[in-house]
DNA sequence: GCCGTTTTCGGCCCGACTGTTTTCAGTCG
């Protein structure tokens, strides 16, 4: 799977050229590079088939570039390019305040070319005699590279979300705030955000913006206006707030959620409409007329599309989709009736069987399943033949304490070989079988790849758990096709697990997406380990909604009877 | 370098804030 190097070298080109001020190619080779790194299948299988140029932003010469990277696992044209400018982008991009033209006068007048460098010449003093460059800047980049060495690189959802609520909170309290909104990615349900960003209506405008800049928490005022304001908190976080009138509302939340990719396909969209769209509003494009700002609803009912839920706004196909009044009908929170893969104190957990249900009972689910880890050794405290059976005789006695379906099951793990410690007659005995990869996570694709076809193919498995293995900042996924994954899971009746612990949200919306184009279906989890954990489960449904999916293509939305007629297996 | 329901050539999203200027370029989202 070379599609990251792909994009990685598209990216370093379109970084090169822009600093060399070539005009308009930078965009191009950035586009392809973003569509190729939202490819989930394997680009040299495109390639063999002759469809590079179906991706969007590819053409000819884009094309035959990565077939040469393909081929030789380089390319000429950049090994030129890198010979001409020698600059670390990826370290210095990092850096507020920093951008390519700024980039360039550093590079060519003080031969900067890392942070490093940067910090060395500022501390030198030399900043100064470069023409754009006062003392400001200085002192903003040296902040800058502080700023780099010791923020996070991006937040959790989950980390961010009692932020946003206080903020929430804090805002509607006050007198001269009318209308407080959350935006961007947070607002995307992207399982990581790099900042939150805050939509207001007020007609006191410096109120707001004294009271946001002013909260306990600030460690430092980016930006100070009185229509955009940015801080950063002391955690690192950084936040804005834009204070808007109530007939740019509609206009300015679409420009704020985004995805960025999503607004500029609109803004075409409008233009080729004979439309300008901005956070201001949908205007003709002659004579500047205003057709539609109040609402989203008004201004996607202009320009011919159907809603689009925030979630969707990624530029996957989404405008094209609602353009043809093709969108899904979303799953929501209240369509889950229960969740699966949960983990008690027989194994890994904080809390004992009882108080899961009792939770998962207040909760308003109709049923719950426990997962308890069978088989993988050390720390888990792991089910073994010898404990299973009475592991499943306390199952069987909760049933009868609490009012809602308890499933008994275990989370499995596919051992390095692809098989399973349990055999295939024994797991049929209990309701639900989740199998992950826990052990041996560094494999070379083809072998990672294999190794969890055989277990699905082998084994009476009801769902494959968190099956990219990924934690958010912290693990990468695990090598693994998962186009072909996806297939053998489609045959042989396995669902994919949306798992959704914070660090987790495996599968992610892009993936989801993939699996349902393969035309594979989805089993919601929670894998709480302790009893609060099952409160996590709107993370999933955000997983869900970006990867489109609809209340049939989810297990946890179908009835009960349902639900377990298609576990037997 | 890519793309097309006005186009195979001539376009390529749009505006606020900052700092360094003295009317604006650079950066950011």
């Amino acid at each position: 799977m070379k599609n990251l190097l792909i994009a990685k070298i598209l990216h370093n080109i379109a970084d090169i050229l822009e600093l060399q001020e070539v005009p308009f190619k930078p965009q191009a080779y950035r586009r392809a590079a973003l569509a190729i790194e939202g490819l989930t299948e394997d680009i040299e299988e495109r390639q063999q088939q002759d469809k590079l140029q179906e991706i969007p932003g590819v053409g000819g010469s884009i094309a035959e570039k990565i077939g040469e990277i393909i081929k030789t696992g380089k390319l000429q044209y950049y090994e030129k390019l890198k010979k001409e400018i020698k600059i670390n982008f990826e370290e210095l991009n990092g850096i507020p305040g920093l951008g390519p033209k700024k980039m360039k006068v550093l590079y060519q007048k003080l031969g900067v070319q890392d942070a490093r460098d940067l910090e060395r010449v500022i501390k030198q003093g030399k900043l100064q005699n470069l023409p754009g460059f006062g003392e400001e800047t200085a002192r903003n980049l040296l902040q800058g590279i502080e700023l780099l060495k010791t923020r996070p690189k991006r937040f959790l959802y989950a980390q961010v979300l009692p932020i946003v609520n206080e903020m929430l909170k804090r805002f509607q309290q006050y007198p001269f705030v009318q209308k407080i909104e959350i935006a961007g990615s947070f607002r995307r349900g992207k399982e990581t955000v790099g900042d939150l960003d805050f939509l207001v209506i007020s007609q006191q405008p410096e109120k707001v913006m004294y009271a946001f800049t002013t909260m306990p928490d600030v460690s430092k005022v980016l930006a100070k206006g009185t229509t955009r304001s940015s801080v950063v908190l002391s955690n690192g976080l950084q936040i804005d707030f834009r204070v808007l009138r109530e007939k740019e509302w509609g206009s300015a939340l679409n420009y704020f959620i985004g995805s960025k990719e999503h607004n500029i396909e609109l803004r075409k969209l409008a233009l080729s409409k004979g439309y300008t769209l901005s956070e201001y509003g949908l205007f003709r494009l002659k004579g500047k007329k205003l057709v539609a700002g109040r609402t989203e609803q008004e201004i996607y009912g202009k320009l011919g599309l159907q809603y689009l839920e925030p979630e969707l706004r990624e530029n996957t196909g989404e405008i094209q989709a609602a353009q043809r009044q093709r969108l899904p009908k979303l799953v929501t929170v209240k369509d889950i009736n229960g969740v699966f893969h949960n983990h008690s104190s027989w194994s890994d957990g904080q809390n004992s069987l009882l108080e899961m249900a009792r939770k998962a009972e207040e909760i308003g689910f109709k049923f719950v399943s426990f997962n308890d880890h069978f088989g993988h050794m050390g720390i888990t405290n792991p089910l073994n033949v010898k404990r299973l059976p009475g592991y499943l005789r306390e199952v069987e006695k909760i049933r009868k304490k609490v009012g809602i379906r308890v499933f008994s099951g275990v989370e499995i793990d596919i051992l390095k070989d692809g098989t399973l410690p349990l055999s295939p007659a024994k797991l049929k005995e209990l309701d639900v079988v989740i199998a992950s990869v826990h052990v041996s996570q560094k494999m070379p694709e083809a072998e990672m790849t294999k190794r969890v076809c055989k277990a699905l193919e082998d084994y009476p498995v009801n769902i494959l758990g968190h099956p990219t293995g990924r934690l958010l900042n912290v693990r990468e996924p695990l090598a693994l096709n998962l186009e072909k994954v996806f297939e053998v899971a489609r045959q042989r009746g396995v669902f994919l697990e949306i798992n959704s612990q914070p660090p987790r949200m495996d599968l992610d919306g892009l993936k989801v997406k993939a699996g349902l184009q393969a035309g594979c279906q989805f089993a919601l989890s929670t894998d709480a380990h302790a009893a609060g954990g099952l409160e996590f489960y709107p993370l999933g449904v955000l997983c869900a909604r970006r990867g489109w999916l609809e209340k049939k293509d989810v297990l946890n939305c179908w009835n009960l009877r349902k639900v377990e007629k298609v576990l037997e297996k």
